[in-house]
RNA sequence: GCGGGUGUGGCGGAAUUGGUAGACGCGCUGGAUUCAAAAUCCAGUUCCUCUGGAGUGUCGGUUCGAGUCCGACCACCCGUACCA
């Protein structure tokens, strides 16, 4: 018997699908209900890996599952081409950007073709295509109009040495990667979305998404961490000024014995300029990086300004303020009033400069004793209570304590009750090369446009990007502020002299609406010169199955989020929830270990043999496992699996052993067994060569024929519920039983036959082309029928999905000790006497009187007995 | 630090959602086939002091019954706003 020939059937079965437009969405039945199937776009890092495999391999299940079940689909792919490892690439190995991101495109199309995604690569583009930006920078203008675009200073990690602005992950122990300089902190004019115009309705619409996972939806509305409070002003003594903060605790109000600011503060950043002590302690903060992480883990440090304020609520009482580290000016006023005894942060603050520690709540255990609560605090207590030593509050519930409050604040005509967002608002300015131009022109004249920056009116567009740039290690830095004369440009609003915009947009925007595109864009090949078709658009969203990794669960999602409510609100697109994925699946990511050589360098695990790097000899320390990415090099090629087993035992491969949510550390054991597997499905189709159609009903069968249909439908159950619920190593694990069971049957009569032919439409979605090599031999030359990928998903029959003897356990305190044989419908009492008549349960019992027996009808018996 | 998640045999994992723990696959062991090997096929495979007992990261709780629910902890992973 022949074997199967990966190498020379996927090819043909390709071309088929082609020849049929089967994965064309303008070529499928318009009366049919539309499915939108995506996967996160790659960055073309020049390589596809493991995790690539993996998040496509689903798309694609799902979208042809979907396709059998009677949807029309559009399954689109591109890439997500700007960013930051093309300009790296650019410094390292000479090339350009644009030429390396293209190559890479090219180099990783091959082996996704290769893989038999059935995806309409009609619809493909790049975002760094110039036809993809300018209409980006088009969005840019619309959302200025709107009002969700302005401008406003904002921190950078600056490399004092390669005078560039780094990137968070480029900061490594506070040293910029390439130099190992000392980074600094520079204030940089930059563009932000205003993302916080949609906080509520952002936060709120995650409960209408039910098709998300739960974790997905706590994470982005902690995320936009709405939270109520109130914002008010303490009175300043002598030559301090008034300080507004803000809180979400007005009730502790009396346990107050400071007041911080940020290190940013405007009112710190005034008084540095004489104060050379804290001058070197806001230069001691910025060490500390931007990071949210390095902030929050960063030793808790403080600076008495020796100004005071008073207290609001006890006018003769004043508070010393502060600087503390920890103190973020993004976020409220940039200022707080410390309730040590309340506020963990606080307490580990006041417990390091001498703070007094006043207690005003307490817990409710404590009610009755020790009234004074004078013992000192081993830590904060943030639970709930009674308010005390609080005047006109004591007595009062912390709820109605936050209430009471506000409406004092509000009475004294200090503040009044708000609500923060833990949300910022996004800044989008990147001061690189390698990204969309942001369409704007500052004038020379200030009076011109808003403080002199002009919008690039919409005929100019696109603002292209240069080609005859210069990138080198010892001139790092943005090209385009290098660039001799691109920049130099007339105002498009006085003609007077001005200069372009050098910043480009965050890659997050990019990523932001590419959905749209893919629906309402380059379908037909006919590139419309607007963002996208707004019918179209209109018609294909939301996607209904968007499936990537964790790791977006917040950022990108949340962008997406925001970008599609602009579209809206800017009338492009008719989509009233403003949500662009109705269906969220994240699946885990694929891991590895890391590597790093003797210089410390990263490497990839190819390049290593007996912990030795191959290319340099040198010794290897393998570190953390962690997600595959380029800038661990921890990546592992799937092309060898490919060449070796054919596409579809890669894909098989990926999707059999772990549930798609977890993450895999990489191996390659158990590749053999997809490997079989394959082998066994050609083996017991090709041993019948009698053409019996796959679309056989076996509706006599009988006996062991009966068992085997009987077998075969309750697997279709099984496998549907697996896709359905994206738990593809289920069905693949039914897949398998049922194929084994085929193969213990020894006849080729209808039953066989009508059970290969579930199996084959079973596993067409995963093993596409085996399918349809496999199809076509049963069907034999002269039918009529279509292809797998064309034919609908078997049906499971009901009348062969029951079972008249059931076997049940039976417990003896909670241990299983035997088991019944016995008829579907059995009553509780026959099924007791049976029980208990059991010998091995009656040797089990002994001595012991029984108590009770409980009885869970087509369950379990289980007898208490002591 | 904070937010979110994960933890079951030698390994990946399954478990009808509170009811037979270990389906399915890998690996391993033995056998068949072969001059031999590969490939393939068949059987076995949680552990132990084995007519019994223990067992789903650890400790405790609820229940007739807990991998599943509750509490405390441990380890690892993701995110933490300029990696994408």
């Amino acid at each position: 018997m022949s074997r199967y020939n990966a190498a020379e059937t996927e090819p043909k079965w390709q071309a088929a699908w082609k020849a049929a437009r089967a994965f064309d969405a303008n070529a499928q039945d318009s009366t049919k209900p539309k499915f939108y199937a995506l996967e996160m776009f790659p960055y073309p890092s020049g390589k596809i890996h493991m995790g690539h495999v993996r998040n496509y391999a689903m798309g694609d299940v799902v979208a042809r599952y979907k396709s059998a079940r009677g949807y029309r689909v559009l399954h689109p792919m591109g890439w997500d081409a700007f960013g930051m490892p093309a300009e790296n690439a650019a410094m390292e190995k000479g090339v350009h950007p644009k030429g390396w991101t293209y190559d890479n495109i090219e180099a990783m199309k091959g082996p996704m073709k290769r893989l038999g995604f059935g995806l309409d690569w009609s619809r493909e583009f790049a975002t760094c295509d110039v036809a993809y930006y300018k209409q980006q920078q088009a969005i840019f203008l619309a959302f200025m109009k709107q009002g969700l675009v302005y401008r406003k200073k904002a921190k950078v990690n600056w490399d004092p040495v390669d005078m560039t602005v780094l990137a968070n992950e480029q900061v490594i122990d506070g040293k910029g990667w390439r130099s190992g300089a000392l980074v600094e902190q520079k204030e940089l004019d930059q563009w932000f979305f205003k993302i916080t115009h949609y906080g509520d309705e952002l936060s709120n619409s995650l409960d209408s998404l039910e098709r998300w996972p739960e974790k997905v939806r706590t994470m982005q509305k902690n995320w936009i961490g709405r939270s109520e409070g109130a914002q008010f002003k303490f009175n300043g003594q002598d030559d301090c000024p008034d300080i507004e903060v803000f809180t979400t605790r007005p009730d502790t109000l009396f346990g107050a014995s400071f007041v911080a600011l940020s290190a940013d503060h405007p009112l710190i950043k005034t008084l540095a300029k004489d104060n050379a002590k804290m001058q070197a302690f806001r230069a001691e903060c910025a060490k500390i990086g931007t990071t949210e992480e390095a902030i929050a883990t960063a030793e808790k440090l403080g600076f008495d300004t020796g100004l005071r304020v008073a207290h609001p609520f006890k006018p003769d009482e004043s508070l010393p303020v502060w600087i503390a580290n920890f103190v973020l000016m993004g976020y409220g006023t940039g200022a707080i009033f410390g309730c040590p005894a309340h506020d963990q942060r606080d307490f580990d603050f006041a417990s390091k400069y001498d703070l007094p520690i006043k207690r005003v709540i307490r817990p409710h255990i404590n009610e009755g004793a020790d009234e004074s609560l004078t013992e000192a605090l081993p830590e904060a207590y943030m639970g709930e209570g009674t308010l005390i030593n609080s005047a006109f509050l004591d007595g009062l519930s912390k709820e109605a304590a936050i209430r009471a409050a506000i409406a004092k604040i509000e009475e004294l005509g200090l503040g009044t009750g708000t609500v923060q967002y833990r949300l910022r608002d996004w800044g989008v300015s990147r001061q690189r090369y390698w990204g969309a131009p942001i369409p704007i022109i500052y004038c020379s004249d200030t009076s011109c446009g808003d403080n002199g920056a002009v919008p690039v009116p919409e005929a100019d567009l696109p603002v292209q990007l240069p080609d005859d740039v210069v990138f080198d290690a010892d001139n790092p830095g943005n090209p385009l502020e290098r660039h001799a004369t691109w920049k130099d440009v007339p105002c498009p609003s006085c003609g007077k002299p001005a200069r372009r915009e050098t910043d480009t947009l965050d890659t997050f925007a990019d990523s932001s609406w590419y959905f749209a595109r893919f629906a309402g864009g380059t379908g037909n090949g006919e590139p419309s010169d607007k963002p996208f078709d707004k019918t179209e658009a209109s018609n294909w969203l939301p996607v209904d199955q968007y499936i990537g990794g964790v790791e977006h669960a917040v950022l990108h999602l949340l962008y997406a989020r925001f970008f599609t409510r602009g579209l809206r609100d800017c009338g492009l697109l008719d989509l009233p929830s403003g949500e662009p994925f109705d269906g969220l699946f994240t699946q885990g990511m694929v891991t590895h270990e890391t590597y790093k050589n003797e210089d410390g360098a990263w490497v990839e695990p190819s390049d290593i043999d007996e912990g030795k790097q191959i290319s340099t000899g040198q010794i290897i320390t393998t570190g953390a496992v962690e997600k595959m990415s380029k800038s661990k090099k921890n990546v592992v090629d799937p092309n060898e699996i490919i060449q070796g087993y054919g596409a579809d035992v890669a894909r098989w491969f990926v999707l059999s052993d772990s549930p798609p949510e977890r993450d895999v550390e990489w191996t390659e054991s158990g590749v053999i067994g997809a490997w079989r597997f394959a082998g066994k499905v050609w083996d017991i189709v090709y041993a019948d060569d009698t053409h019996q159609s796959p679309l056989s009903v076996a509706a006599q069968a009988e006996g062991e024929a009966l068992n085997l249909r009987k077998f075969a439908h309750k697997v279709i159950e099984r496998v549907t519920a697996g896709i359905e619920a994206f738990r593809f190593n289920t069905s693949v694990a039914a897949i398998y039983e049922l194929t084994n069971a085929i193969r213990k049957y020894g006849k080729n009569d209808a039953a066989r036959a009508e059970s290969l032919g579930i199996l084959i439409r079973m596993i067409a979605p995963f093993m596409p082309h085996l399918s349809e090599e496999c199809w076509a031999h049963m069907k034999g030359d002269n039918s009529k029928l279509a292809l797998v990928c064309q034919t609908p998903w078997p049906a499971a029959d009901p009348a062969l999905l029951t079972e008249d003897e059931i076997t049940l356990p039976i417990q003896v305190n909670g241990k299983k000790r035997g088991e019944l044989s016995v008829a579907k419908d059995i009553d509780k009492d026959a099924l007791e006497k049976m029980a208990l008549a059991d010998p091995r349960i009656i040797a089990t019992i002994g001595e012991a009187t029984i108590r009770k027996v409980i009885i869970v009808p087509g369950r379990i018996i289980n007898i208490v007995a002591k």
